[in-house]
RNA sequence: GGUGGGGUACCGAAGCGGCCAAACGGGGCAGACUGUAAAUCUGCUGGCUUAUGCCUUCGGAGGUUCGAAUCCUCCCCCCACCA
């Protein structure tokens, strides 16, 4: 049923940062084969914000890997810990959300989660199933079991104590809530990029004093973002969406540097094994194309095969044979009682520009292009009819001037 | 509670009576280059019916002045040290 432990140990030390420690998973794994019972992979999600780009698929691809391995996979919802919100890698305390907004990420979360997981082989759980139900008496039990010394280890709690900053008492009790989340589930894995690593860790701490063997931590590292410097966070910009539209996606990966192109693969790409392997040393012979593998790769994922096929060759039009794009947005911009409408009006109305003063800005610098050619003149006005207008390389708009 | 230091455009950070729509860096946008990139170089980066013109902006509200981001008063918010 499962396939030979070195190779499960292979895909799943794939892309790691870390597995603490990796002889216990080794030793797991091998009681699996054995007991013919798979393992259960928990990895706990704060439903704070309902947008998840591909720096969170980085693991929830993972747990997939894990799936297809044969194991079990349990989802967890934060729903409880969310009103508290995780302060790891923060340096202030985060407002708490209310049920309402936590209710209503939910859904959204589900549905980007399955373009990657497996819906059939996961369980989703959500924690407040067992920590809403917690007596004080059950809560203190399990803040004696860890030290006010300890939580200060953590780096981002230790800094902000340093430098007199303020750490709620809440806070403390997320990496518990969390920890005590793989008490609940006796999880035998949990999934978390490095900076889960304390919370992670803590979890193996309050199994052993709960008695229960503890779980192996698998720690995935932080994807780095289109920019190819800093993590991939919604806050920079330089991320890739799930839920994103499919030739947004794929125009996104394209972009990124050629240096972050192998641990991309590595890390969020569907291959593995030796497919990996061949994408990999592709990436240092063809770079383009070990690009557009990617760009298509995650596109099919996400959105499925025909959405990649069509993100590619509306890629291609656009970007390589520098063609108009099948699928310019039309504006219609009324006259008025005017002869003619002032360029930089089209372009502000049209949404290309986003005031005259920009508009103007534009046409000096080159950018701007009506029916094909550049447009020098800062003044030029246009009467009825239809145009091409272009701002830059790649923004379109079909405007159409007509009075009414 | 006391003492001292701050709040400037998307972010960081200069400016401390006119030359300030506000230096510089980052980010963003545009141009060149290219593999669509990245790196590099160049330009732009408040708004306005089209602009050697006008309007709004430097925590908030008033005031002094021909003139204020810059001086004064009060208020709000941050930070450091002490208690």
């Amino acid at each position: 049923m499962f396939l030979p432990v070195d190779e499960q140990v292979r895909r799943i030390r794939a892309g790691a940062e870390s597995i603490v420690p990796e002889d216990e998973l080794v030793a797991k794994l091998e009681r699996s084969a054995r007991e013919d019972r798979p393992l259960l992979i928990k990895q706990g999600f704060d439903p704070t914000r309902p947008d998840l780009h591909i720096g969170h698929g980085v693991s929830i691809h993972k747990l997939r890997t894990f799936q297809e391995l044969g194991h079990r996979v349990v989802f967890v919802m934060g729903d409880f810990t969310a009103r508290v919100g995780d302060p790891s890698g923060r340096d202030e305390t985060r407002p708490m959300l209310s049920e309402e907004e936590i209710e209503s990420n939910l859904a959204t979360y589900e549905d980007q989660v399955f373009r990657i997981l497996d819906p059939e082989a996961t369980e989703i759980r959500k924690n407040s199933e067992w920590l809403a139900g917690l007596a004080l008496a059950d809560i203190l039990r399990l803040t004696s079991q860890y030290t006010v010394a300890r939580m200060l280890e953590r780096d981002d709690f230790a800094a902000r104590h340093r430098e007199g900053r303020p750490i709620s008492l809440v806070e403390f009790l997320y990496p518990m809530m969390q920890a005590y989340d793989s008490v609940a589930l006796r999880a035998d894995v949990e999934l978390g990029g490095t900076d889960q690593r304390f919370n992670l860790l803590l979890g193996r701490t309050l199994q052993e004093r709960a008695g229960q063997e503890p779980q192996v931590c698998l720690i995935m590292p932080l994807l780095r973002g289109t920019d190819g410097h800093r993590k991939m966070s919604k806050s920079y910009g330089n991320y890739v969406g799930i839920a994103m539209e499919a030739g947004e996606t794929f125009g996104r990966v394209m972009s990124i540097p050629d240096t972050l192109l192998e641990e991309w693969l590595v890390l969020v790409s569907s291959a593995s094994g030796e497919a990996l392997d061949t994408r990999r040393a592709q990436a240092e012979t063809d770079p383009l194309a070990a690009k557009r593998w990617l760009a298509g790769d995650l596109v099919a994922r996400y959105h499925g095969a025909a959405a990649a096929e069509e993100a590619r060759e509306a890629f291609d039009r656009l970007h390589r044979r520098r063609e108009v794009p099948e699928d310019v947005p039309a504006v219609s911009l009324s006259l008025g009682n005017q002869e003619t409408l002032w360029i930089a009006h089209i372009l502000r109305d049209s949404g290309l520009a986003a005031s005259s003063s920009e508009a103007g800005r534009l046409i000096r610098q080159g950018a701007v292009r009506v029916d094909g050619k550049v447009i020098r003149e800062g003044d030029l006005r246009l009467g009825e009819g239809e145009y091409l207008v272009q701002r830059g390389k790649r923004t379109f708009a079909r405007v159409a001037l007509a009075d009414c």
